[in-house]
DNA sequence: TTAAAAACTAAGCAAGTGCTTAGATAAATT
DNA sequence: AATTTATCTAAGCACTTGCTTAGTTTTTAA
């Protein structure tokens, strides 16, 4: 064997993920990343292969922190009202652990919307289907809803959510509230 | 009196607007709008002083263009129903003109959210503000209505509009279809 | 104690960024 | 026709980008 790292990697990356989720991958320089990662770009690169390389391991890093969030929601039993508690606590995530705005993962899609980078697309899509997914599962509670109908209210959820990760930037809490509010009515 | 321009600045603006409009802000480049453009980096720094300054004017055009939707919101005296006919409008001009996607005021907003940039984020504000001001408008014509639900229902629109243009850059036209359908339903 | 292996530092690479400038070209005025 | 004035071309500026590499330091095992 020989030298050991100086550097836990799950460590750093929890600070690349930060810096991504606040300036988006392409605003955010790999000279950036080695200032917050506090390593130099020859272990970013020995460690993670590329830029893109850390940014993917930032968004696994991201699913690993939601992902109570997640399972919280899928083994509940209420329905929409799960749904609807877990868009409030999605809001109380961003804006807190330093500061953060938004979901990272919409941030990303709303990045990566126009882009050729097909290997961060597919992380994002696989993401989202696996939300609609678990919006699907949480409406057939209600036996009253058919099958179009579920559909139908899991599409609207999906684009309520990444709406509400978009506003979650920028407009005040009781904007938010209300949304959230206004959207649950519909169903 | 000297040497007359080659090109006409509103229709190399149209040009450079919709290489905005397909990349964003930073991910186009001051050669990508010289090809895009037709004329030499020399003359876009003669005509619009900056990178900023041809983006600045590329929002005008933008807003030129969607004048006309803008003003037929205005003068329909139908309500809701005239918001929601909106909605349908906005997408349908995304993916119309050489297959721009989304809104260009509202991927702005997203890629600007987190800048520090003010002259455009106060465009953007303004532009958003003044949608926000018709949407009370149209919902005053509800008599049914007090001043707190318009207020809420004039917040949530705004913001489903937002999630809305964002959808249009990738959902399918049925899932947006739905979209907007569910939105309006209990308004 | 020495040799090997891995991680470190820091300098440097080519390419791309926004923007400028020197000099050639063209058109209107005298 | 000559002069002026603005536009053009194209080369180049300093700086940043993602990434590499040469050379040093540290650690473990023989």
């Amino acid at each position: 064997m020989a030298r050991q790292k100086e550097y836990i990697e799950d460590e750093v990356i929890e600070k690349a993920m930060r810096l991504f989720w606040r300036n988006g991958y392409e605003n955010t320089s790999v000279r950036m990343l080695e200032k917050e990662m506090g390593i130099n770009q020859f272990s970013i690169y020995a460690s993670f292969g590329n830029k893109q390389g850390v940014f993917l391991e930032s968004l696994k890093c991201y699913k690993k922190n939601t992902k109570e969030m997640f399972e919280n929601l899928i083994k509940s039993n209420n329905g929409v009202e799960d749904i609807k508690e877990f868009f409030y606590n999605s809001v109380k995530v961003s804006g807190f652990r330093g500061n953060q705005k938004g979901c990272f993962v919409t941030n990303t899609y709303n990045e990566f919307a126009e882009s050729e980078d097909v290997v961060i697309k597919e992380q994002i899509a696989s993401f989202m289907n696996n939300l609609k997914e678990i919006f699907i599962e949480k409406l057939k509670m209600d036996p009253t809803k058919d099958e179009e109908t579920i559909l139908k209210q899991a599409n609207y959820l999906v684009l309520a959510k990444h709406g509400l990760a978009a506003a979650s930037r920028v407009n005040t809490e009781q904007e938010i509230k209300d949304y959230i509010e206004m959207t649950f009515k519909n169903l």
